[in-house]
DNA sequence: GTCTATACCTCGATAGAC
DNA sequence: GTCTATCGAGGTATAGAC
């Protein structure tokens, strides 16, 4: 007779996947506790058994949207996959549009800048994970090399996603992709020094 | 005695000034309009007889963060002046950290994202001009690769800071930055193929 | 553990005196 | 045009019944 304890831990997962879904779509500030507690199928008042504050949430929601990311299961899909794959399914405009499950690092970004050490922390966690992926694809170069590699091509696959969100203009916001794609992949693949 | 418009128009621009100030760093929903009224030396009352709502005072703050910019001042300050350069000063830690007006295109991507065509539209204007900025420094190389790399420079700019503001640990943030100097710089000044 | 109800607060926007 | 005062909505967090 565990399963009281099973049922709870399923319970605080679904609010999980909830928050990660509405968070990552909108925001910090523009998705409330109700918001997420109807996502999961609960009303908001049993929300403080599970965590302890909305900004706790968040910080365990932007594990759970990396984990869910269309990035995270290519990732496990196969570790052989070639990152020039990976840099073309990152910056694709469904990605930016329709993605049901985007990654956090693009989304929020700015959005994590502004709360406190935590969420911070969550995040720098999935960044440190998505450099260490890049860092492993090119482990063919010196090891000081490949890292810086990996960084930028991080910054640009993110910055490329981030800003084309905010464009209002989709022949720019395709452009901008296609050029991240571009430079991105000469990035990963073009021969060392 | 047309002095009561320049009166209004210098209350405006200072509202103007405060908003660019304190969103750039806050975020649209961690400033009030009350916040900004008082950075502006005002009460909260008369906010709405130079601004028809938040969103508006938002969309033309963004406008004006980037006028403001440390990026706008070293462009005007001279056009001679080599991108390399810029490049090194906006991927500064202290742009990221310190900088009283910063980028709102690196500080405030994922916050336009998620806001009304106005302001994702003054967030478009600002991006183009970067990117035709960077365009004609790129002028030796053919018209369709200027475009192109300048595109994908941005987006390594822009996500570098955005990334690095993230980050709760100051080591990894100097870290990306130093690799988005020195891949922006080969970007920059990589020989035409 | 989950529900309804509510305390308490902040905010955007408006009204009306000066 | 700017001020003080306030309306009304919506939010986080808590209380208490089941």
């Amino acid at each position: 007779m565990g399963w009281p304890r099973q049922q709870k831990r399923n319970t605080r997962q679904r609010i999980l996947e909830s928050a990660a879904r509405l968070f990552s779509r909108h925001g910090f500030d523009n998705v409330s506790i109700g918001d997420v507690m109807r996502g999961a199928g609960l009303t908001h008042g049993s929300f403080y058994t599970h965590f302890r504050s909305k900004q706790a949430l968040y910080a365990e929601a932007v594990a759970t949207a990396a984990r869910a990311s269309a990035l995270a299961r290519l990732l496990e899909e196969g570790k052989q996959r070639d990152l020039q794959q990976l840099l073309a399914g990152y910056l694709d405009i469904s990605h930016v549009r329709q993605e049901p499950s985007p990654c956090p690092l693009a989304f929020l970004a700015t959005d994590v800048a502004t709360r406190e050490q935590e969420v911070r922390g969550a995040y720098t966690r999935v960044f440190r994970r998505l450099v260490a992926f890049l860092r492993h694809g090119l482990s063919s170069r010196p090891a000081a090399d490949a890292r810086e590699r990996a960084m930028a091509v991080a910054a640009l696959m993110i910055g490329g996603v981030a800003v084309s969100r905010a464009l209002d203009d989709e022949a720019t916001a395709e452009a901008l992709l296609a050029a991240c794609r571009r430079f991105g992949g000469e990035l990963l693949g073009a021969a060392p020094e």
